[in-house]
DNA sequence: GTAAATTGGTGTACTTTTGACACCAATTGA
DNA sequence: TCAATTGGTGTCAAAAGTACACCAATTTAC
């Protein structure tokens, strides 16, 4: 008989995790892509550069609270994005997460159970970066873009975090389902298509790109021109979600 | 400043979360796919049917362990098998997890803190059910197969849990990845086509399918027939995983 | 106001993939 | 030897994918 059915204790009593979740939030400026990032502080601490964590935002989860739930919560507090896309896409629970002094500082300051092993759940979101301008926001914590192309070295291992988002993104884009999130209202195909290839990391042909744009629902044109660009503009498109 | 970044007291003192994982075994008898359950009885208690428990292979994570690590022991503990594919699909973590009675009595027999928040995180696998017949086992126990179609009421939200983990099978299968897995090391191409379309859960044309295999990587004919079934003998082919 | 720079916008021909469709072959058991 | 069962094969039409080149509209610099 195997033995952690017949005696519960097999495992240390008071073993115990801290869940938490983070976000792997993207971001498309017309150019290229980009991660939501938080600098957080030590309250109290001189502010010098390499005092700062860097870090995906993410926090533990309540103990009443679902994960989803959480997910959006910890997102808004920390960056005041709400009622955005976010999709659940891996846990992350190696049992050493935390590689770096600073992390454990961080920890120990921060948490109320700083040794305790953390698993966190990781989602990824989209938003048209067009519409949502970080704000200046507080000392300790502030939410900023960074390009993905030159992302730091960042806390426990959300740089890992960020590269199988970065590849849930990919398939789902592929899939067809979410792209338009990262879009603002009103946009162009030469956008569109740019972003497709920026996910893809591919590039595409115009004109095939177009024909499958045509054939796809809920793209739809306006009676309107893009303006203040230094070449001819470009018709726009908004897109409703088809039921 | 947002309240969760600056006070670590905004969850209550000793919040913890026990963190699990569950297994969702498919496996495939040339007719229907197959989920491996286990049946876990109350030690001391007597065993009638109704004081049993059947839920998908899972248990608590150790504290110092990987996630995947994790699946594998406890499936290997449970079920004893060993060195399968086990992919990691979604984490399922709402706070109340459990509905009845008889649950909770077995989280407060089996557990040791039975009264934990837990999340657990969803594998699924895939084993050829021609090279793996569950042992007769433990009375405490015992591993068996139950049709899909049938799948009586499970413990916790373990029907979530199946549901989920079969349409991530789906997804991969329709991905081309993940398949050979649930065949024997010898099969036909008749089999390979009804697995699919259980999976798929819809029709296939057979020289379509048979074109379409002929064009995939990996499916080599074996100088070898089908023997003892009362009908034409098939060819068989093997799977070799393509570099 | 003309030219250069820049991006927007369009159609056609070829190839590949998909999907529909029907009959003979090999074996077993009655 | 006949019935029952599953194995095995090719063709044609439609749809989707892919490669490819030029003119149009706007801005800025001269």
């Amino acid at each position: 008989m195997p033995a952690d059915v017949s005696s519960p204790t097999h495992s240390p009593k008071n073993a115990a995790f801290d869940l938490s979740v983070d976000n792997v939030v993207f971001g498309f400026d017309g150019e290229q892509l980009q991660v939501l990032l938080i600098r957080q502080g030590l309250p109290g601490v001189d502010m010098a550069p390499d005092r700062f964590h860097m870090a995906v935002p993410g926090d533990l989860v309540f103990p009443e609270e679902g994960l989803d739930q959480a997910a959006h919560r910890i997102l808004s507090n920390l960056t005041s994005l709400d009622g955005i896309y976010l999709k659940q896409f891996r846990a992350f629970g190696a049992p050493e997460r935390v590689f770096e002094e600073k992390d454990r500082e961080w920890l120990t300051r921060m948490r109320p159970h700083p040794e305790r092993r953390v698993v966190t759940i990781g989602y990824y979101s989209l938003v048209a970066m067009a519409e949502y301008k970080p704000r200046p926001s507080s000392f300790a914590s502030r939410a900023e873009w960074c390009p993905l192309s030159d992302l730091p070295r960042l806390a426990f291992d959300h740089n890992e975090i960020v590269k199988a988002g970065l590849l849930q993104l990919r398939e789902d884009v592929a899939r067809q389902s979410v792209i338009f999130e990262l879009l603002p209202e009103k946009f162009t195909l030469g956008q569109l298509q740019r972003l497709h290839e920026i996910i893809l990391d591919k590039d595409l042909d115009k004109r095939n790109f177009r024909k499958n744009v045509k054939r796809m629902e809920g793209v739809v044109p306006l009676d309107e021109k893009q303006e203040g660009v230094l070449h001819k503009p470009a018709q726009l498109y908004t897109y409703v979600r088809p039921e």
